[in-house]
DNA sequence: CATTAATGTAAGCACCCACTTGCTCTCAAT
DNA sequence: ATTGAGAGCAAGTGGGTGCTTACATTAATG
């Protein structure tokens, strides 16, 4: 049934730029074109609409994961990076609305932020399998690494658009920065 | 005046947990003890009474800056991160309120996050006068650091309630951590 | 052809929204 | 003692909000 996907979408993006007061029943049936009575039929209530339009857009977006065996460290993770910021972006909108909702609707924020824990668990391993195959040093804080990387990719693509003055280089650039600092912070081999 | 102060103090609180919408003139002239109409007879309208209350919020948490000259790398960046993250961990309300609805109110967001700039030039600056003093490798990406170390703390003081899990660290543990990583990255002294 | 399920239309409900009007009260300065 | 500014109160405006009801249309299925 293409009404229910159509809904689903539009309601989506409509949250993504007007957050869950801003995105009213009204709006939603006329961006989707279709009345509003329907989406009372199809969904019950605009809170069990708007949860899972959000849980399906969070799915939706997977980030390309690390190899399963590290092999050059520098490529690989600026690979994982700029994709991991591709995504964070495209859902910049509905994560700014669950965390400034967080309060309000507190079973939101952990779905539309939830590919940030995977990338924690795949980043640590990842790095950590390059500490077992001597490309990194034995005492570089690879926990601490994988959180910091991940934390500053994921401010950057959530506020380049509000701060672009805060932005000085591009995505490609800045993460291929943030990347050179970590294999310095944990002595990987090319900068021994 | 006690009657403004009160109640800008009081839509800057209820905008940090409801945004602009959720803060409807009600529920502010109720909160500060006070008659609607009074309200508008101070400030004129919604929009303008949230202008003054966001940009004042903005202004009273400047942080505490670095030492004009740095002695201990690691100690003094230490303590100004917390520094950073207790202050941005008291606005993260409004901080994220203008992020969400930076669409709609483009001219917010500068105002809450304009810390971040003050941040980076003055952390930017205390880096290099370490690098001039030897007290840093002079290759490091200096510049860089700065943006992801900066980057990092946000994140952690912008997203440590909503998603608990993903903090494994104390504030200061993480600060702690970011800190040696990226000391270790501009190949600082204790770290060669 | 008859049925049925999904959609559309029109109207309305009770409530909340920003904002206004007209009036009264209080209280400090003149 | 009079005045005038700031606050309160009660009521109301026009419009938006989530949601419902009753009825008509469409299209595929038996």
């Amino acid at each position: 049934m293409a009404t229910r996907e159509n809904l689903l979408d539009v309601t989506a993006r409509l949250y993504a730029e007007l957050g869950w007061r801003g995105t009213t029943t009204r709006k939603i049936a006329e961006a989707a074109g279709v009345n509003e009575v329907t989406l009372f039929r199809q969904f019950g209530s605009k809170q069990s609409l708007l949860r899972e339009a959000i849980g399906l857009a969070s799915l939706e977006h997977g980030s390309s994961g690390l190899p399963e065996v590290p092999d050059d460290l520098n490529a690989e993770l600026r690979a994982w990076g700029s994709a991991q910021h591709d995504s964070i972006s495209q859902m910049r909108g509905i994560i700014r609305s669950c965390l400034a909702e967080f309060e309000e609707h507190p079973e939101l924020a952990p779905r539309a932020c939830g590919g940030g824990a995977v990338a924690f668990t795949d980043l640590t391993r990842y790095l950590k399998l390059g500490r077992e195959r001597g490309m990194i040093g034995s005492d570089g804080p690879i926990e601490a690494a994988a959180i910091m990387l991940i934390n500053a990719i994921f401010m950057d693509a959530m506020t380049r658009d509000v701060m672009p003055g805060a932005h000085p280089y591009s995505p490609d650039k800045t993460i291929e920065l943030f990347v050179d600092l970590v294999l310095r912070g944990l002595a990987a081999k090319e900068h021994a």
